[in-house]
DNA sequence: GTGAAAGCGCTAACAA
DNA sequence: TTGTTAGCGCTTTCAC
């Protein structure tokens, strides 16, 4: 910035005012010094400035996600950018992959970058450590699961519903052996899922023992290999609710590989691309990552400029789509 | 940090030290200091220290892709992340939507905040704004798309040769009237694509106005037209090339809307999630953008460090994945 | 309308 | 081993 100012002959505020659009400067000294930082190839230093600057904000929020390159993610991802952006505000993602040490480490990255503000998924049982930073002035929002413990706003998916209208849906389509294929039990929106699905089952008078519970199944591989044993077992189940977009993959490739995918009645929570073109199309009860994203990034917006909002949590519906492997008919159709 | 000296009854300089695990403070004062910045839950701020710090650097890089949202993107920026998270490099990634103005403005956001090096995925024809940025000292490396009139490293994916082994993949089964459903134009990667597609047509000694050649098709919806309007035509062609991931997946839609995915060959570009389950399964040139991310942090790295190293082209290979959409035979069968 | 001086939070250089 | 001073690039304050 010195050398601006020593290039159009002004003093550093006066290249400071120009820089930042403030009033005050007469329109040659604007121009000469316009000219004088495009010759240098000068960009303003935003980090220099926000030491000084009273609020001192980076225009900069921190964003974790299970990973950057999972769909789900990174559509939450692109929700947050694209409120994000009409701010001026740039979005710091990092993953954290399920580990709860790694999301301690990237928070405490974000905040040594004193970033404005957070969104969050997690996976700790316990957010307690973020208090601190909160009282200190830090707006967060939880997005996908809602915080544990500690009083935040979250924006997260109508999970117990869902996984109440999938199950529903199996069952009123006559099935009563049912298989919940449900992944990490650590996480929240499949503990959510895993409840609404047992719930139903109660509705209906279906004993839980009659149903099939996989969880603790890691990853689209674990969920093939429980599948292929499960369905190799004895009374196997007629319909399955695959309760994640990895799951679902799984569980979809063991039943194609045996060939037995216009058997088993699937429904799957969460929207993956291209099930609608397989053979039968793969029914759902369907997300919409990117509102969780837009949603999380308004409250946060709306945190960060010291609302006063009652303290929420922020339910975006799902929505139940027909594509054949769950309307696959039961022993039972007609009955129920 | 000042208010971590009074509490721990020392000068800022040692809790500099401490802070920064620098040597030469006794363990008392270590501990003590330690302890203070816990309680008063104190970060060091890495902005602040890197303005005083000769070289400055910020340990972020900017990273810019298609859409943080795209599978292909997605997958780079994991790469990316994986090696910059070793070096405790945080990655700031934005979307730039194949827009030239909005590339412009996405760096020159990363330079306001100073970033220490550069990963772009680009649409301009021309990158010379960015040569006095590199003359400046920041490093920057091109991703899946070279840089065009200016001399910067690239890691790209075997473009041409892979699109030369797909046509030759089509040939080779009796097809000789072929459509290239191809996408804009004004992206490098698919010129290229575009380019391998006639120059094996050449070999073949099939003329170029034998194939339809489909540019220009926007998106995923664009591709589903334009394929109907190619089918419904006179003289369709009986194998078709979809030149990139969501031309595949519109291609995809119309060809099972007709019911057609039998009887007309595809073969695709990039691998896509699930085609192995369709029915045929699709048939693809697989890029592996997850390496294409971590070899461009790769080099961006060795750039940082003022490796003396020639400027170079890195190509990562493509692989011809058979899956039956590309092996259904064409008239001439058995003759090439 | 303009610029000099002080200071944001931190570290380099140096003194004790 | 420890603390003091200056200064990184900028903006605030305030004098002109």
């Amino acid at each position: 910035m010195r050398d601006v100012a020593a290039v159009a002959g002004v003093g550093v505020k006066t290249v400071s005012r120009v820089l930042n659009g403030e009033p005050n400067v007469s329109d040659e000294l604007r121009e000469r010094v316009t000219r004088a930082a495009e010759a240098l190839n000068y960009e303003l230093n935003v980090y220099a400035g926000g030491l000084r600057r009273s609020g001192a904000r980076t225009n900069a929020i921190g964003l974790m996600l299970e990973s950057v390159d999972d769909a789900f993610s990174a559509a939450i991802h692109r929700g947050v950018e694209t409120v994000m952006r009409r701010h001026s505000i740039i979005v710091l993602a990092q993953s954290f992959e399920e580990d709860a040490d790694r999301e301690r480490t990237v928070v405490k990255e974000f905040l040594r970058r004193r970033v404005d503000g957070l969104i969050l998924t997690t996976v700790s049982r316990d957010q307690a450590y973020l208090s601190a930073e909160a009282a200190r002035g830090t707006s967060i929002v939880f997005v996908d699961r809602p915080a544990v413990s500690v009083a935040f706003d979250s924006v997260v998916s109508c999970n117990y519903d869902g996984a109440v209208a999938a199950t529903r849906h199996l069952l009123h389509h006559g099935h009563r052996r049912l298989a919940y294929v449900g992944g990490d039990h650590e996480i929240w929106t499949l503990r959510e899922r895993e409840r609404g699905f047992y719930a139903e089952l109660d509705r209906w008078g279906v004993p839980r023992s009659d149903a099939i519970g996989l969880t603790g199944v890691l990853g689209e591989e674990g969920a093939r290999m429980a599948v292929h044993g499960m369905l190799d077992g004895q009374d196997p189940p007629t319909a399955i609710f695959a309760a994640h977009n990895r799951m679902i993959i799984g569980t979809l490739r063991a039943l194609h590989e045996r060939g037995a995918q216009n058997d088993v009645a699937l429904i799957g929570f969460d929207d993956v691309q291209l099930l609608d073109l397989l053979e039968p199309g793969v029914s759902v009860v369907a997300q919409d990552p990117h509102r969780l994203g837009e949603l999380a990034a308004e409250r946060l917006l709306a945190r960060m400029a010291r609302k006063p909002l009652e303290l929420e949590t922020l339910t975006v519906p799902t929505t139940l789509i027909e594509r054949g492997s769950g309307e696959i008919p039961g022993p039972f159709a007609g009955e129920g």
